[in-house]
DNA sequence: GCTTTCTTACTCGGATACCTACTGTCCGAGTGGAATAGG
DNA sequence: CCTATTCCACTCGGACAGTAGGTATCCGAGTAAGAAAGC
């Protein structure tokens, strides 16, 4: 899984820390609080954008603000947006080639219980992943931990 | 997820059909039957086989056998064997850059919320796996499937 | 006929290229704010 | 003083390279079966 996926977490929960008034936070700021490469991580928050996770804005005070609300933004949809909706065992039936190529179609009609078995598997993942909304993980947060953040941004420059 | 996974799985099925009687089943005929291509397969094969789940045997003859029954083979064995034990998601710990650069480091002590939810999500997805061994797999396959690919394998010639 | 040796074909195993996709970077289109000139 | 206009710095957005890991291939080391020769 790629980095995107990390990077658009914590930056969905700054942007909901320092865009409290409902202020942008453009990605150059993001990107200098976590010491991350500002373009390609710009790339990740357009990916967040087109999934209306966040919503961009152009121009001088422009940014990124929250789509929806912290309580309605799932784990499970950060992933999505960055990673696509394919699964990641994608079987692609290497039973009907060779020794069974010349096999009746009808044979095949049900999916292997391999395959079946990876997508349970992985049903299970998102489903634990879409319980854990972003709000939950500001639970877990220490109270300064936000605040701090708050001044640094205040420090930083507008 | 690579092809690798499908592969190894099918093989170790095909192989308990048609190694019933502790015969080796060599990459070549296993390729074959499921029109792979037989130097890259063969490579995944090596890595099942230093996990324990298949056997090597060299020469005349040679080819591989199952490490250990397949009722203590689960489909996590494979996929570890042939992806690796490492997780999907990878904290990498951006919070204690740049912005938390200067914090105390007694501060991040424990992981971060989404790691945590991260990783307890791949748990229920491993737990998952865990419970399902290749045995369960033959289950939901027809006897005749079975029985036809030992003809096949009959006819094709040692 | 049995045993030993030798040959030989066959198999795995790791070292070597290729190619897709994640990572990283750059520049242009567009926007909103602020300064400015006019009323 | 208020308003309309112009300008401009700033931001996103998509198009363009670099690189790591999965994919695919080839060739050599080793082996066990089978043939052949000797007893």
């Amino acid at each position: 899984m790629g980095q995107g996926v990390e990077w658009g977490a914590h930056c969905c929960l700054l942007i909901a820390w320092l865009g409290e008034e409902g202020e942008a936070i453009p990605t150059a700021k993001l990107a200098e609080a976590f010491d991350l490469p500002p373009a390609y991580l710009n790339k990740c928050l357009q990916a967040l954008s087109r999934a209306g996770i966040l919503a961009s804005t152009a121009g001088v005070k422009g940014g990124f603000r929250l789509g929806r609300p912290l309580e309605k933004i799932t784990l499970l949809d950060v992933v999505v947006a960055i990673e696509g909706s394919e699964d990641a065992f994608r079987c692609s039936e290497i039973r009907q080639n060779g020794m069974g190529a010349d096999r009746s179609a009808g044979e095949f009609l049900r999916p292997c219980g391999i395959a079946t078995a990876m997508r349970r598997a992985e049903l299970t993942w998102r489903r634990e992943l879409a319980a854990q909304t972003l709000a939950d993980m500001m639970l877990n947060v220490p109270r300064d931990v936000a605040m701090r953040a708050k001044r640094w941004y205040a420090a930083v420059g507008n």
